[in-house]
DNA sequence: CTACGAAATCAAGTCAACTTGAGGTCAATC
DNA sequence: GATTGACCTCAAGTTGACTTGATTTCGTAG
């Protein structure tokens, strides 16, 4: 199994070495361990990075992310609060959907204002009312 | 119409004062105009508030925000770039959905490390792969 | 074996988005 | 007309997520 130098792994994920040891420093990824002084990773810190990057992507702070897979694998929540979570999520998908399809009318639409554009109303009402759902 | 005191917009909104105040200072709202020292909201700020809320939830920055619908209405950035950003938002709820449901599988599924399950690795295959797009 | 570059640690700095605190102002109520 | 409570400003503090800088320690290529 090749090792990775943190270097390495930076270059593979674009994130920097010092975001690197700051994951580590927060559990979100392990070092199997070192040579001299030098973090050693295995291979898999590239998917578990990946599920950070998606998790960040996804408007996670990284304790959260830590907890729902942490760097053992293991999730560190109960199944029931991953799954409001996950409901939680797929609201927030809804939502985001619906800002995309505001934000392609804003720039289709010629009113200078976009509250006073009727359709405009129309779907911030459909998010907003979703929004609630989601609180 | 009724004018709204900073008060009542904080409790019709649910965000603190000093959060309204730093909204203004950064030009996502606009009082009306002032009774004595105190700000007069016209009910309008109610759906820029909404719009606000939403695009925090959907992850931008509140200077982002502004720029897509500033506290005036009229977008601050081209149509172009405003159709680049929607549909990277549309990506960015996909990854989401995807998100929620592996999160969901992780809920539901037996495999201690769930980088070991062979479902979890195909649902961040698909996952990292749209990121790739969205990149 | 030496030199170089990549890594290491640790403290301090940065940025966004607010919050908190001190000290002052004003409108409405009693 | 005095008091109260909501509001004001301005400076400074906080949190999360990193970055930067100074200084030190290795591993490898020449």
């Amino acid at each position: 199994m090749k090792l990775l130098d943190i270097g390495e792994v930076a270059e593979a994920t674009g994130l920097r070495v010092s975001a690197l040891r700051y994951y580590e420093e927060k559990g979100l990824i392990e070092a199997l361990g070192r040579k001299g002084l030098r973090r050693q990773y295995g291979p898999d810190v590239l998917q578990q990075l990946a599920l950070v990057a998606l998790g960040r992507q996804a408007g996670f702070s990284l304790d959260e992310i830590g907890g729902m897979f942490g760097a053992g694998g293991a999730p560190a929540l109960p199944r029931a609060e991953l799954k409001t979570r996950a409901a939680e999520m797929r609201d927030q998908a809804r939502q985001l959907e619906a800002l995309a399809q505001m934000l392609g009318h804003v720039a289709d639409c010629p009113e200078p204002n976009h509250l006073d554009c009727p359709k405009f109303q129309k779907l911030l009402k459909l998010a907003t009312r979703a929004q609630r759902r989601a609180t």
